[in-house]
DNA sequence: CTTTCCTGATTGACCAGTCAATAAAAAACC
DNA sequence: GGTTTTTTATTGACTGGTCAATCAGGAAAG
């Protein structure tokens, strides 16, 4: 079996079984032991790929990042005007992809760690400010600068806010309600400038 | 030293504890020998008045709660209408007690709880709804009720998103400017009617 | 024969929860 | 009022278990 070249699959082995793994647990409770059975093979191995537990995690959290990066890229491709661009943030960030339980899990459990772990905050102040700027870039063609920031933070907490309350299970609004929710903020916020607002839902 | 009646103070000096230790490491990485410690006792002591860690930290969970609550209560008391009193439920839900690091840090480890301990989950069910349901009876004086739900959904999910963010350290609003943005954002959605909003900031 | 891959076994540390024992207050009894 | 008994408070020591990380060694590919 031990063929040469075998790193790649083998941490993209680890990283989805961790993501996994955790939404099982449904937090950090979760050996190594647990995420490299998964991940069909020994502990060991999976200390040989990554030098502790908390290099797992991560690498599993910048997998979930780039996969979102990558879903915000493909819906800004498609979009041909700033109001489009918005709400193709906007469906990505409250996307199926995102709201699986694992993944929301994931997002929990890295919300804990950015706490405590200066990489882990690293990589959410990445995320945070990614998508700040995607919000600026595009409301800039709408508001003044200032303006701008400030409604940027507003959607940006709306999205995140619903996307945590997605953890009440009931009672929270679906990713529909919730896409439809922030799209009329921001509809409000951008005024008739932003009327043409399309792809609604 | 062992006089009688002690339970109440050993378990509030236990629950203060837990918070703080729960601040220092940012996360439920603390043992109950460090919270007992802090709380000046021994740890079978700590055993002796909660069932389990778990226990203590819910415990901890309903006191932040409780406080939490009773700020609300107390700002309501102030305010005379309906848009006065929206707007003491933005204040207290983003209020300087709040977003104390210590009582960030449990929140957020009350979430990723909230999805393995069933206790939790019921917990942090209470407290959205309760917010939920003091938004909408306020809103209804200006919104028809269906509308009403969407906003304060709304509401409540940029206040808790805001929240969290301040987990951010920096690149988030502080406080004040959360409170601003989300009364901003009251403010359009309640349209000519909530035009008297008072308390700005 | 060297590099890469892989594992079973081990180590070292930690920790939640229990228990037996002690001490003091309160209650019951004489 | 004094003695015994019960209740409440308290802890040091222990247990049983877990787990991250290491290591020495083996096997295959180049």
């Amino acid at each position: 079996m031990p063929r040469v070249g075998q790193e790649a699959a083998r941490r993209a082995a680890l990283v989805d079984a961790t993501i996994a793994e955790i939404g099982r647990a449904g937090s950090l409770d979760v050996t190594v032991g647990q995420i490299a059975r998964r991940a069909g093979m020994s502990s060991a191995l999976a200390h040989y790929y990554f030098q502790s537990k908390d290099a797992i995690f991560l690498a599993a959290m910048r997998h979930i990042l780039k996969e979102f990066a990558a879903q915000v890229r493909r819906r800004m491709a498609e979009a041909k005007t700033p109001a489009q661009r918005l709400s193709a943030i906007i469906d990505a960030s409250l996307g199926r992809e995102q709201f699986a339980d694992e993944v929301v899990a994931a997002w929990l459990v890295f919300y804990v760690q950015a706490q405590h772990s200066p990489d882990a905050a690293r990589l959410l102040r990445v995320y945070a400010r990614r998508l700040h700027s995607n919000l600026v870039h595009e409301l800039r063609a709408c508001l003044p600068l200032e303006r701008a920031h400030a409604v940027a933070q507003g959607v940006a907490a709306m999205i995140d806010g619903f996307y945590i309350r997605h953890a009440l299970q009931d009672g929270a609004p679906d990713r529909r309600h919730a896409r439809a929710l922030v799209k009329d903020y921001l509809a409000l916020c951008l005024g008739p400038c932003g009327a043409a607002l399309e792809g609604r839902h």
